[in-house]
DNA sequence: GGTTTAAATGCAATTTATTGCGCTTTATGC
DNA sequence: GCATAAAGCGCAATAAATTGCATTTAAACC
């Protein structure tokens, strides 16, 4: 399943579903899981059928299920790459720059 | 740094950091992103402060950094663990069950 | 087949996120 | 230093998500 072909609804219909079967994997209600979590029932149902929410519901999901850790996979946690390294010598950027049409088409 | 031992806000605030950096590690300006986005320069200025935000708005601009892939983290695409295989014989599982007193404390 | 209970659905109310706009602050390149 | 443009911030309006409740559907177990 390659998520990069998919638009965003259907990505979060397919999150949606993996939750479910991950839910049920554990053999969990629906009012298990949202006791665990402290999100609503209504909103694990919205979720599982692909509606879509809040990261701050799906923060508390991914805890309830122990895969918080799972959130790392977004941005690299290192960061700075060695390009950049050798571009800025010393201090960090805080701010994008520099002419702009070098990088850009 | 551990996700695990972290608030849901913490987690807010250090994703949008995370969001930053890479952001600056492309040289992109918050403006850049939105556009590519498709998300208002404004939603990025909260979310790189760890405000609250959608799953919907992360998608998108995901999206715009090529690292869709890193939902798959979320919930493990199978699923499906051999417990499971072993218990069910043959039907999949659409609903939690069986004296939920057996499984949990 | 009947019973139990998990899950789906519709709706209204409430809460929360998104956006645009104008203004201020400040890093960066010269 | 100064000019430029990126980023920060407050506010109000709009849009969207969350919730609870009541009802219906249908799996699972006997």
């Amino acid at each position: 399943m390659n998520l990069e072909a998919m638009s965003d609804k259907a990505i979060l219909g397919e999150l949606g579903g993996r939750l479910q079967r991950e839910r049920l994997n554990r053999n969990l209600t629906q009012a298990d899981l949202a006791l665990k979590s402290g999100v609503s029932i209504r909103s694990i149902q919205y979720l599982e059928t692909g509606h879509p929410c809040t990261l701050a519901s799906l923060i508390k999901i991914l805890r309830a299920l122990g895969n918080l850790t799972s959130l790392d996979a977004f941005f690299p946690e290192p960061g700075m790459s060695p390009v950049q390294l050798a571009r800025l010598k010393g201090r960090e950027r805080q701010r994008a720059s520099g002419s702009k049409r070098d990088e850009k088409g």
